[in-house]
DNA sequence: CACTGTGAATTCCTTCACAGCG
DNA sequence: CGCTGTGAAGGAATTCACAGTG
């Protein structure tokens, strides 16, 4: 295909089929169609095969998509092919809880540090990794993160971030609920609970 | 405005909307303009007006949008206008998380149960209320619970939403990394941190 | 005059329909 | 033949440009 921009949203996509050929891994597929996968995603197999094609030719005619290598290409557009080292800033209720979650080891994640200003905590072992005082986030740039999540209370998250960044930190999954300056060459992913709890109560 | 189908993004912004309108409600402005308003919600002006323009004319021209009045109407726009009851289903880490995160208070959601299946937990108080067992989700009919928090394995996301949607819950909020199977009457709104990790890297 | 409200234009994304290939 | 890959069509959301109004 010539090269077209590739929308937002297929990206926002990928990681839904990483997961799902990394579920027919281990389920030994050797091939899925778009058809099948389709199902299984709750999307139409059309949009399926346009994503995957923006990204180069992946499927074999007249049968799908091999499962093996598919899945190392998906992981390699995303740069899950290698660890994704990330640091983890705040170790309160919410911190504690992505601490010691397991989910982002199947993309290739590691929860590489623990920041937290809160002095009891500090030396403290959350998830298997000891709380680091705040004031240590300048260290990330030279220990390979560059990543971060920030679950941290709305007023220090700007705080925060900044320092983040100018620790040199790429990409920030945030959850507090409020906006961050950054400058544009950061990418911000901010998820607010209880702003998406609030649009359901308009589909009762 | 003649009638036209209200986007889905309209509907996903208004939270957003009504936050800021909060915010300057406390901080006790008279009136805000779309563009000033677009400055604090990084948005464009004109998207502004046009989402707040599908459900009436709320602005005043040549001066911009009552704090006071706009933020009643997107309040009862979204029915947060009465207090909305939720259920929160699992008492683990980030159940724990949520239930004593008082940003939910905001848009005028109240925790009204928690329920989760291990013994341990059952009878023990978390956030103010007291952990129920599992199998009395049948009652959150009757105690005025439209809404659920999902927020238990993947394993367990699937059996706990049957039960909910048999119990009467119209709208979930789901924290669990799987596609939830539900008639489409129910409204799901569904949340997977590493997904939503999954994409930074990219960007790298 | 400064702002909102809104058709029209544009951009972006999805879906279709089918050509192309194993 | 059965599937993928893709240009073209269709649909949805955003942005523009300006008419309308307190």
């Amino acid at each position: 295909m010539k090269y077209r921009k590739i929308p937002e949203e297929t990206i926002r996509r990928m990681p839904r089929y990483l997961r799902a050929f990394s579920t027919l891994q281990s389920e030994n597929q050797g091939y899925i169609s778009s058809q099948l996968l389709a199902e299984r995603l709750h999307l139409n197999p059309p949009q399926i095969r346009k994503d995957l094609s923006y990204f180069g030719a992946f499927g074999t005619r007249g049968i799908g998509y091999p499962v093996q290598s598919t899945a190392e290409q998906i992981r390699s557009i995303l740069k899950l092919n290698i660890t994704q080292r990330a640091a983890l800033v705040g170790a309160g209720r919410l911190g504690t809880a992505i601490a010691s979650y397991h989910g982002f080891s199947l993309f290739g994640f590691d929860i590489a540090a623990v920041f937290d200003n809160d002095r009891q905590k500090i030396g403290r072992r959350i998830g298997g990794r000891t709380i680091e005082d705040v004031s240590r986030i300048g260290s990330v740039g030279s220990r390979g993160i560059q990543l971060a999540i920030l679950a941290v209370p709305a007023e220090a998250a700007q705080t925060c971030a900044d320092q983040l960044i100018k620790a040199g930190i790429k990409g920030i999954l945030s959850l507090s609920p409020c906006y961050l300056e950054t400058p544009k060459r950061i990418k911000v992913i901010s998820i607010d609970l209880a702003m998406e709890l609030g649009t359901l109560p308009y589909y009762l």
